[in-house]
DNA sequence: TATGAATATGAAAACGATTTCATTCGTTTC
DNA sequence: GAAACGAATGAAATCGTTTTCATATTCATA
């Protein structure tokens, strides 16, 4: 492979000059440039990203933490946040902690180690206390997932309004008996739409009734495990809030395997907004989450501390949810997108 | 941060005996050691990537080429290898070219300025003389994907095989009118599944009507749509072969909508063998693709590769595909897999 | 015509590791 | 008792850039 020493060769130049051209420094003769150019050109020069990352002291690589990316959610966040990072000239290497906090500690050693230029979390494993010292290595921003303790920018969604809007919809149409289901009990966004959905029922005088919550419901399958819980209550749900699609398409599929009627015999909120809302017969009432303004600001901001080495400070971004009426809750009546 | 000279400095050592400690080399007394492990700890030290990388001539990070993650197929994809890539010590960096010829030769220059030791293409977006030329920077390892004139190992799946067992299934149940749907003209993997489609067809001495092709379907979006162009066909098709289990349940939900029986008037295959597939109602019959299997392997010989430099040079890997029937195609009738 | 910019170039010192080559001890071995 | 060997250590070169200085030239200005 040829070295800016080999173009410094050919040309009869010093490797500052050639150093100059490739980064666009000025003071350089146009003669001399085209003369480098040529040469790197011939030689098929390209300067070594190792060298370059020693010498200037950052990578252009980011790290993004998610669960696992099979996940739908975690996968337009992923595609979202890889694009905003292209458009900064950064690369993105992929973390998946499977929820194990030792794996998620382990991978920080890429910010330790330098090998990326900051960090995006999009889940947390850890208590921040165990992370937060990792800060003094370069920038942590929170996306999606977040932490009060956490003295970092969160780019973050109202995850709160959202479990308000989606168990107000449910109890707007007469429903008393609602379930609740979520995915992890370490997640801040869960406890956040959990709050939400507590408020909602209050305002409705109603309190929340643990036999009714299923904490570990991520995927199809949890979707379709759950339904049979919740059908082995001695007094079933009329309705059911879920922390994603999935867990909604697995509860309307199995629901309808056994006879049941949506929304008529159970009504089933999603949340995402992913395409299988529209897939199910009847589609899926859900929560929209602006994912590619979250991923675009994370980019952002992650890159201004980058820059200006500021890492520690509180700053909230927050965008809002937006809920989208289909059919698992209002059945064949006519029924409209509400903000 | 502290650097290696730091920690010679507090133990009043040479670099060189550090560096033993930190790649575990021979020669070193055990009380140094202690010393040296001790200091580190002290001065929170830990080797800089960069430096490594730059010496080393190695990065210990690996590029997948795909079109975009937020199809599941290469969400399970990237999943398998992240994780594969990871048992080895490597990071993963995620390149989605959206079918661009242009982004695919971009992310190439990674290779090129040794930002990763090696590129696993998972889609080509480029005729293999435009890639090739990246060989002489490090190895490149298709996998799912792949090109006859490309002299490099290849990871695969039998798509002849799976296009045939599809078709041959729908065959054997009295179809003869059989519709085809594919994802991408440029994709050598469609057309494999093409010819397989059309040997069963041959078999049965059909022909393949061009009328009944849709080579464009990748999304639930897709399948929605290609069945109202099936239907709008003046001899509707009885049954159809689908590229991706995304476009199968979006036939199978417009169908549905639209009144129709599922497989009684349309019987449909899909591919991938997602958890899609058992969320339909009926549940989708499909060709499963050992895709952990064929991510392992790909990043096992691009890791054989990058140690023994030897980059050029044909080698096959393939895996069977496999049909899984279930009731889109047989209906309420008895039904099992088969091989 | 001397003076001070502005322009153009290069030598050498970083960046932070690893590796080659010497060197210094002990210990065997003949 | 000298030669040979193994264990333990360090000085300095190296990986391929960028940047800091220093120097040389040109050119306008007083």
């Amino acid at each position: 492979m040829a070295t800016i020493e080999d173009v410094a060769k050919l040309t009869g130049l010093s490797r500052t000059t050639i150093s100059r051209v490739i980064n666009d420094h000025p003071y350089v003769s146009e003669e001399k440039r085209k003369l480098v150019l040529e040469a790197m050109e011939k030689l098929g020069y390209v300067p070594n990203s190792s060298a370059r990352s020693l010498r200037n002291q950052k990578t252009s690589i980011l790290a993004l933490f998610i669960p696992r990316i099979t996940n739908p959610f975690f996968s337009e966040l992923v595609e979202a946040t890889e694009i905003a990072a292209g458009e900064h000239g950064y690369q993105l290497i992929i973390c998946q902690t499977r929820y194990s906090p030792e794996k998620e500690l382990n991978y920080m050693n890429l910010l330790k180690t330098k090998q990326v230029d900051g960090v995006i979390l999009a889940s947390i494993q850890n208590e921040w206390k165990k992370l937060k010292p990792f800060l003094q290595y370069g920038p942590i921003v929170l996306c999606n997932e977040f932490d009060d303790c956490a003295n970092v920018p969160t780019v973050r969604l109202d995850q709160v309004y959202g479990g308000y809007i989606a168990t107000k919809h449910l109890l707007e149409r007469g429903h008393t008996k609602i379930a609740y289901c979520s995915g992890g009990y370490r997640s801040n966004v869960a406890k956040s739409r959990e709050i939400g959905f507590r408020k909602a029922l209050a305002e409705y005088k109603l309190t929340f009734d643990e036999r009714y919550a299923f904490r570990d419901a991520f995927h199809i399958a949890d979707g379709k495990r759950v339904f049979h819980q919740m059908m082995a209550l001695s007094e079933q749900p009329t309705a059911v809030f879920t922390g994603s699609d999935e867990v909604a398409a697995g509860i309307i599929s199995e629901a309808l395997r056994s006879g049941y009627r949506i929304p008529e015999d159970l009504a089933v909120v999603g949340f995402d907004n992913q395409a299988i809302t529209e897939l199910t017969n009847p589609t899926i009432t859900t929560v929209h989450q602006p994912v590619k303004q979250m991923a675009q600001k994370a980019v952002d901001i992650i890159i201004e501390k980058i820059q200006t080495k500021k890492y520690e400070g509180k700053e909230i971004y927050e965008f809002p949810l937006q809920l989208i009426v289909r059919a698992s809750t209002v059945g064949s009546e006519l029924h409209e997108s509400e903000a």
